[in-house]
DNA sequence: CTGTTAGCGCTTTCAT
DNA sequence: ATGAAAGCGCTAACAG
């Protein structure tokens, strides 16, 4: 490999093969018919050469784009330095490298019409990856997003949540809870749902009370959750929140009001964020393979096959539960 | 704006402006020079036509790349799924979403000379910000890569964490602590050099013994460090580490070994992470703008004047010293 | 100030 | 199987 000063340009590797550079092309690129000859011939004179395409130029021909956006929709501004967030976004940067791709992130609102519109008309954009989605949001996609889109949450790649919330509520109901309250995701997210759904139908058919706090995935309305528990339902023994972060904020909350864990109320939380093991005492909560499921829908966002699969979510019993 | 159907393209606009497709290109890109009357005539014609310029395009005339690639230098393979990391692409996925630019993330093994190379060879890469450099790998950047990248940590853009640790040492001391035991970072990073400096110049002025343990930033190295402080010097009454994530796991092992935080031994992290308040006791720990230095770092790599700024480090005081 | 004319580097018909 | 040539959409010399 002779390392060159300048990088080398396909016509100068076709020159050096003895070839026409439409011929160098195809071998290239790998599309397209070539005699095992001028293929051998090619190769190595890209070898020679120290060839490296140009993306750029190889996606202006071809008419896409160059990087993938990964659009979250919330109503917090900060979002976007949400860790759930972060590591998504993380691992699809690690997943897209190869391909030459980066990703670049993004805050929707709410209604989110006009944002997805500009997305679309942004040709400098691949594919896109939605996450806190609702149901009209992924059937509304403008036209040009089609076929480049996947979503994190439901109706895309999701953790099997309703399978994780309910081997902790389980779990709790095994152990002697009866009082057991969900403080659950945004109402207004697609993916809440069914959490929500799983702790409802478990509840009721052990015939239980059904008790649920809208949360947000903060530690900070986990605080507030926690109080709000406390006031409604005095004989609560044992809160299950759908985010780790949420249930820590709820054993802060529980610990400034003088109450014991496990032994007055049970915790659980949902995620297992590597800190959910160093804390005191250690959070009971269950796996969500956030970075798999992130590489997952921006495969299938770029065209991959499989789409829509459901990653399992694993229960992990430390010390609050 | 009479939305279209397909994107418009700089031909349509300047015949629709009565202008050529220079004149349009001049004024749309902002550069080179244009008459009142035909800038006003393009701006409309784009306006009506919906036009939005095709950067992919606009790239390859320039000559630049697409991508940012955020690589980090580090012996852990699981180093891209740590927070300081992931938080800091977030925030550069953001800083760069404006450009149309996406970041990549790369990990670099600690001789990453050939990795460099190939990095520079790359014509899709745009800048480069580097992270967990050692000088060596600054002084000896590819020749293509000067210019367009910067560095977060020492010798570029990185946290005051001299004055950070050194705030928190002087903490220590002015609450009667005199067996101070530092858990630093790894030897080979560059940007552990300065808090590391901190103490042990403090400790020397105070007339007080140097103790330093290495780390990784990690809460696993964390706990071992403190098991190491225990048995190697017993009569510590105070450790300090560079990060939170290990100030979790001294406070991990410390409870184990039956100690009281900060009744036997107070500990201190660093970085301020979101559930550095959440845990308890609560950590006593100084800030890290992470997300601010990234950008910062950004900028920088993308050509803006102002580099290697400190970003200033404030002492958050807890429970835990 | 403006239009003409080459590129940027690669892909892809379309003949041959 | 292969080469010539026409793009992909925009930028930037270079004349006027």
């Amino acid at each position: 490999m002779t390392a060159d000063q300048r990088n080398a340009k396909l016509t100068e590797v076709a020159q050096r093969a003895g070839v026409s550079i439409a011929t160098a092309s195809r071998v290239l690129s790998g599309r397209g018919p070539a005699s095992p000859a001028s293929r051998e011939a090619v190769r190595r004179a890209a070898a020679d050469l120290g060839y490296v395409p140009h993306p750029v130029a190889r996606r202006l021909a071809h008419g896409d784009g160059t990087r993938i956006v990964f659009a979250v929709r919330d109503r917090r501004t900060d979002i976007l330095r949400d860790p759930f967030v972060t590591r998504a976004a993380a691992a699809m940067s690690v997943a897209a490298e190869p391909d030459g791709l980066g990703v670049s992130l993004r805050r929707l609102p709410l209604d989110a019409a006009a944002e997805l519109e500009s997305i679309a008309a942004d040709r400098s954009v691949a594919a896109v990856v939605l996450a806190g989605h609702d149901r009209a949001m992924l059937d509304h996609l403008p036209a040009a997003l089609r076929g480049r889109t996947a979503a994190i949450g439901a109706g895309g790649t999701d953790v099997d949540s309703a399978a994780g919330i309910g081997a902790l509520v389980r779990h709790l109901y095994a152990t002697g809870r009866r009082r057991i309250v969900l403080v659950g995701g945004p109402p207004w997210v697609a993916a809440a749902r069914a959490p929500l759904h799983a702790y409802t139908e478990l509840m009721r058919s052990a015939g239980l009370p059904i008790r649920v706090v809208p949360g947000d995935f903060t530690a900070a309305r986990g605080r507030t959750a926690a109080r709000i528990v406390l006031r409604r339902w005095p004989d609560t023994d044992a809160i299950a929140a759908v985010s780790d972060a949420t249930a820590l904020g709820v054993l802060q909350a529980l610990a400034a009001a003088g109450l014991r864990v496990p032994g007055d109320i049970a915790v659980t939380g949902f995620d297992d964020i590597p800190l959910a093991a160093a804390t005191h005492p250690a959070l009971s909560t269950a796996t969500h393979p956030v970075e798999l499921i992130a590489v997952a829908a921006t495969r299938a966002a770029l065209g991959a096959p499989e789409r829509g699969r459901l990653f399992p979510s694993r229960p992990v019993l430390r010390a609050t539960a």
